[in-house]
DNA sequence: AAAAATAATGAACATAGTGTTGTTTTAGTT
DNA sequence: AACTAAAACAACACTATGTTCATTATTTTT
């Protein structure tokens, strides 16, 4: 039983939309493009645009989804993993490992250009989960703390992997996950501070 | 000696445009206000924007370069405060206070229709101050360790600021800038970790 | 292989927004 | 009061949008 999404044409078109995107998007922010013009450079009818997309947001929304759904997918296995306390950086080096996986789409929607909706929703996916396990963790903390904690951290989450994009994804997923957790966990102080000053 | 910016008629115009901006802004975002529908709201001809402003974002631009100067004001005197180890804490309260005073303009620009531009702006803005000071306290610390660092807590300060905005701006400046010290030099660690797990 | 279904094209259309120009009116400055 | 500059107003060509419909091309079904 094949869908009409599964119709060659339709994966050949949307792709050809999603190429001519992401390449426009390296040089121009979304708000400067026109259907217009995103469709010339695909090669496809603009009529055809809008048998798929309502616009050029609802076109990033679905790439975005697409992104998304590879990522939850991923992450399955690992929040399925049982009761036990969850290896931490395991967890965070295979979120990283299949961010760089997804690279081409993760540079359009963190980047310079990119809007903060997409880093939201990931952020948004994380917390019940995190929020969960903290509260399990730190009992002493109140539910304020844990809720400005995440926000924190989540975000700070999102700072590291846009600075790592910056520097070209030349450091492993693994070592970045455990700067991740080192600052999660220690903050500065696992930079092992000079006690000179 | 008055430039043109200060004439009364301008101020007018522009204010209600500011008013308007903010108002719709508030309801849906940036992307689909259109600079006719803009005018209507502010009872100004559509003319009279393009005097001021060439389109909807460089409109934002100005505002959020109004709203940046003045922070910038406020920490001038923290910045050239001396050689001396900088009270942190007395810093970060400074600008947590300043962004509340901007409350206005800040839910706009770091909440969830805003844009990242100028959430970067204010981190790079602290970028080399930082950096510079962190050099000197973790001398074991490699450059990059601490680039890495500062984007982590760089962009979750700004995590921090827009669950501060969220909850309504309820938690004091000194609080939000005890919270924000606390997980920057320690992450979880000042959450008391219960050890029994 | 023929028939049915569906995707893409191309053209046309009304509508809306953009950016600019020139003139008139209004308000502020000297 | 005279001068200056801002805002309003109206008109303009231009571009993009969103929709429609008949036609062509491709895929799937029978």
């Amino acid at each position: 039983m094949k869908t009409s999404k599964n119709d060659h044409r339709t994966r050949v078109t949307k792709a050809l939309i999603r190429k001519a995107f992401t390449t426009i998007l390296r040089n121009k922010p979304i708000q400067s493009i026109s259907i217009k013009e995103l469709c010339e450079m695909a090669e496809i009818n603009r009529s055809t645009f809008y048998l798929h997309y309502t616009d050029i947001y609802d076109l990033l929304n679905q790439i975005e989804e697409e992104m998304f759904e590879g990522l939850k997918a991923a992450l399955k296995p690992v929040v399925e993993s049982g009761d036990g306390t969850p290896n931490y950086l395991t967890v965070t080096t295979e979120i990283f490992q299949c961010i760089k996986d997804n690279a081409d789409l993760c540079i359009v929607t963190l980047g310079s250009y990119g809007d903060k909706s997409f880093a939201m929703r990931l952020i948004d996916y994380g917390r019940t989960l995190c929020i969960e396990n903290y509260g399990k963790l730190y009992k002493n903390a109140t539910p304020q703390q844990i809720e400005y904690f995440y926000a924190f951290v989540s975000s700070g989450c999102i700072g590291l992997l846009q600075k790592w994009f910056d520097d070209g994804l030349v450091v492993t997923p693994a070592e970045i996950a455990s700067m991740a957790e080192n600052l999660m966990l220690y903050g500065l102080g696992f930079l092992e501070k000079d006690k000179r000053q």
